[in-house]
DNA sequence: GCTTGAACCTTCAGTGGCTAGAGGATGTAG
DNA sequence: CTACATCCTCTAGCCACTGAAGGTTCAAGC
C-alpha cells in the first residue's frame, strides 16, 4: 500500500498533480484510510508512469486519455495507438522546423549586434521589421 | 485613423488578442471615437508588429515589455537586448535538443509496431515502460 | 498512551497567452 | 434611413498544472 507522496517520489509527478489527474478522471479514485487518505497499488503505480512518460514523450492528456484506454483492451487491433504515435511524431517534426528557422534568425540578429547604443541594436532592428527576416518562422502557439 | 480590424489584419493579431495586450499594457490605450470604439496611428501599428514578431520569435511577453522598453529610449546601451536575444536562442537549442530525442524515440516506436492487437503493440509497450527508452527525452515544460 | 511533526486532506486561485461567446452599441455604404 | 458588419464590455474557458491557506491524520519515538 503506497502513499500518495510514495507515488510522487516514484514517478517524479508532484503530489497535486497526481490528485489533478484523479480530478480529471485519468487516475482511478483509489482506496482511503479510514482517515481519509489516499492508498495505491502497484497497478496504479504502473499507470501513473505510464502517463508520465506519455507526457515527457509531449503526447497530450486527451492523447493519453485514448493511449490508456487502448492498453486497457489487449485484444483490439493495434492501429489507432500507431495512429496517434504517428501524429505526435508529425507534430515534433514540425516544432523542430520552426525552431530551426527561429534559431537561424535569432543567431544572426546576435551576430550582428556589435555592443552600441540600442539605436544602433540590431537586435531591435531585426524585431521592429519583419521583412529583414530570412526565414518564414512561425512559433506563435507552437 | 486605423480601426482594430484593420490593425488586426494588417499585423495577423486577433482583435480580442490586440484587445488583450492593452489590458496587460503592452499596448498603450488608444483614442477612442465619440462613440467609444477605437482609433490607431502607425506608430500603434508599428508597436503591434514588434509585439506580433517577436512572439513568432518565441520571446514570452515580459521579454518582449523589456524589449520595448529598450526600443524606446534609443540612447541606452544595447547589452540588455542583446542579452535577451541570447537566451532566447538558448532556450530555442535547448528544446531543439529536446525534441530531437523525443523524435528518435517516437520514430522508433512507430517502426517497431507492426500492427497487431494492442496486447502486442510496441507502442504501448514502450510507454509502459521508460526502460526501453535508448535516449534521455524530457519534454514537460519545454 | 501521548506528543510531535511530516505528510496528508480539501478548496480556491493563479500561471501564460490567448480565445470564444453573450448581448448590446456604433459606424458606414447604399 | 436602414441594414449589417464591425465594434464594445464582460465573463468564462482552454491546457496542464502549481501554490497556498487552513485544517486533519498517521507513524515514530518516548
Amino acid at each position: 500500500m503506497l502513499t500518495i507522496g510514495t507515488l510522487s517520489k516514484k514517478t517524479g509527478t508532484k503530489v497535486q498533480t497526481i490528485r489533478y489527474y484523479e480530478q480529471i478522471g485519468l487516475m482511478p479514485e483509489p482506496g482511503r484510510t479510514e482517515g481519509g487518505q489516499r492508498r495505491y497499488d502497484g497497478s496504479q503505480l504502473d499507470r501513473l508512469s505510464f502517463i508520465r512518460h506519455s507526457r515527457q514523450l509531449g503526447f497530450s492528456l486527451d492523447a493519453i486519455r485514448e493511449l490508456l484506454d487502448l492498453s486497457d483492451h489487449p485484444n483490439r487491433p493495434c492501429d489507432e495507438a500507431d495512429a496517434i504515435a504517428r501524429r505526435q511524431l508529425k507534430r515534433v517534426e514540425q516544432r523542430m522546423a520552426r525552431l530551426k528557422a527561429l534559431r537561424t534568425e535569432l543567431k544572426r540578429m546576435v551576430h550582428e549586434c556589435s555592443g552600441g547604443r540600442t539605436a544602433d541594436c540590431r537586435v531591435l532592428e531585426v524585431l521592429r521589421d519583419h521583412s529583414e527576416c530570412l526565414t518564414e518562422h512561425d512559433e506563435i502557439g507552437a
